[in-house]
DNA sequence: CCAAAATTCCAAAGCGCTTTGACAACAGAC
DNA sequence: GTCTGTTGTCAAAGCGCTTTGGAATTTTGG
């Protein structure tokens, strides 16, 4: 069933059925009626490849997707999703999401950029200097990025948390509880979010004239076995360290382990402070030793963000060009006086 | 950059350089040279739109993503679209996300089928009856289900493992070790895979005429926190199982927080068997004691649908119909012989 | 009652691509 | 020198939709 053939049907114009289906006003409210209720009965969809040919529009957000055979998947991306669609099922938007190589993203968005099938493109897992903002900047087409890219001048449509802020905090409280020894679990170094929340921990101790050694520090993809390795490391460690910063509770899973294995105790040997993007198979309040966490909805970021992207695409806006969400320090029982 | 201004650039008709670009033989070589050195020089890219409107193909498949506000991510979805964007990325196929209300979802499949975006289909979490079938087989576009649909002939294309052999087989090795108080920590009730796998936990106990108690039964969405709520219910039963079988590492991950925290040993007081589905973030093997598990790769299941999926698209086939997959019992330290 | 304005509808062009059918140009066969 | 067969190229139609400019019809105002 198409256009000519539905418009045949009901003796009009492909014309008057397409304003009539499109909320034009110049069209009898009767025979608007009467053409909804054709749709109705026949089931017919217009044909998102001519509409988007016709009007370079479609409503769909591209987004590329690294994977390869040794490429870990990551739990954060599909929670992530789960808020974009959350809010693009409101606006009948889809996703076309393309597939790529982890060396070859930017050929892959830019791929998918000019292969016309998205109205808008968003990127996440930001780097320094990352090489996909020039391009975005370049294509004319609406974008935005979940993070930021350290060393870019922050010119460029982004949606963030408060990455240093939040460690920093979370540093200073277990100053105040005492701690010296300071160890970090980050994500992958290149990453822009390990780059701040690293910057976060170090300023907090520079106030305090301390400083946060070579081995103290790892950065790993975020894996619950890493997280147990790198743990097992400190633990090791001639001055090991009291206090941990773990930058996601799938690391902190591992750690713990390692902590418990090591016979040691949570919340007294040892205090740890996890980031929490609140992943719905993970609470940090489940945690034998419940986990004092900064706290920031990944799920609540991709709704804002398809918010924000459809709103563009629709002209519905004007939004704030650059969001900087704080995150929410939470006290739990994973966080405990240093041990003397 | 389109085809008729590169043409024009050229000083060739469309049509020629259109034939040079997808591979026609009558075409001369030195003129397909020139035009592939152009499009490189140029950073052409066909407009998809267009081309999936003159060949009503275009190289993606489609599929719905359950989402709503109180609606949970599932660890389980993201692994398994790695494994599909593995295969899709060698052949520049990319997804069509439709994200779509959970109770919404057999109209959002038809959306998307009929929407012309997508060359083919794929469904999974299937359901007894599931009512997606009759449509999908009613809409003469390739399909591939992963799983299968309880109390539907398999007439259709599919792809599964076979859930019931599965845990069949785990429940015949705890007999061996002596248990006869099982409990069963199960996915959602109306999901095939956790029908099957109750089966087959239920016809082994038969053979020793055993039976499965409904209060040992627990259907849940499968989350750490679901899952050890569940075991702290089976902990407390007067008659408490010692053996139990659990659909998931994710929510062996709470169970085994509820008999840690009950003073009891895994793999002593409580054996405990797993399935697998082989997430990179959570293995069996570092569970603080390793988990006995039924092992099945989720991601190269998303692999080989891939492959099955854009080979019919293609015509590259043909394809077995129906595959079903022997899982691997994998013997680890969480199960031992059964307390006396 | 008639001209002007408003309303309702339509024919046709165009979006960027593929593909059909035809046409030159050139070779070799008789 | 004509006839057939290749080879390389092209013009034009068509995919299903939106949108422009205009035509037909109805309503309004003097």
């Amino acid at each position: 069933m198409n256009l000519k053939q539905l418009s045949e049907m009901l003796g009009l114009s492909q014309t008057t059925v397409s304003r009539a289906l499109n909320g034009y006003p110049e069209v009898n409210e009767a025979t608007r009626e009467r053409v909804l209720q054709a749709v109705q009965e026949t089931g017919y969809r217009p044909n998102k490849a001519a509409q988007r040919l016709a009007t370079g529009k479609a409503g769909s957000i591209g987004l590329v997707m690294p994977t390869a055979p040794g490429h870990y998947s990551d739990v954060h991306f599909g929670e992530f999703l789960t808020g974009l669609g959350e809010e693009a099922v409101r606006h009948d938007f889809h996703f076309v999401i393309m597939p790529s190589d982890p060396d070859d993203e930017v050929a892959a968005l830019r791929r998918l950029a000019i292969s016309g099938n998205v109205d808008a493109l968003f990127v996440a897992y930001m780097r320094g200097h990352d090489p996909r903002l020039p391009l975005l900047k370049s294509l004319s087409m609406p974008f935005l990025v979940h993070g930021r890219s350290f060393c870019t001048e922050p010119d460029y449509p982004y949606l963030d948390i408060d990455n240093e802020g939040a460690f920093y905090d979370a540093t200073r409280l277990l100053l105040q509880l005492g701690h010296t020894r300071f160890g970090l679990l980050n994500g992958p170094e290149h990453l822009d979010f390990a780059i701040r929340r690293r910057n976060g921990v170090v300023s907090a101790l520079g106030e305090r004239g301390l400083t946060l050694p070579e081995d103290c520090i790892s950065h790993m993809s975020m894996t619950d076995e890493h997280g147990q390795f790198a743990m097992e490391r400190f633990l090791q460690l001639p001055e090991r360290p009291t206090a941990i910063l773990c930058s996601s509770t799938v690391l902190a899973l591992g750690a713990i382990r390692a902590v418990t294995q090591a016979g040691l105790k949570l919340g007294e040997d040892i205090s740890l402070i996890a980031h929490d993007d609140v992943l719905p198979h993970l609470k940090p309040e489940n945690f034998s030793v419940p986990l004092t966490t900064t706290r920031s909805s990944l799920r609540a970021a991709g709704v804002r963000i398809a918010q924000r992207l459809i709103g563009t695409v629709k002209r519905d806006g004007p939004f704030p060009e650059q969001e900087l969400w704080k995150t929410e320090l939470i006290v739990r029982a994973s966080t405990g006086a240093a041990p003397r």
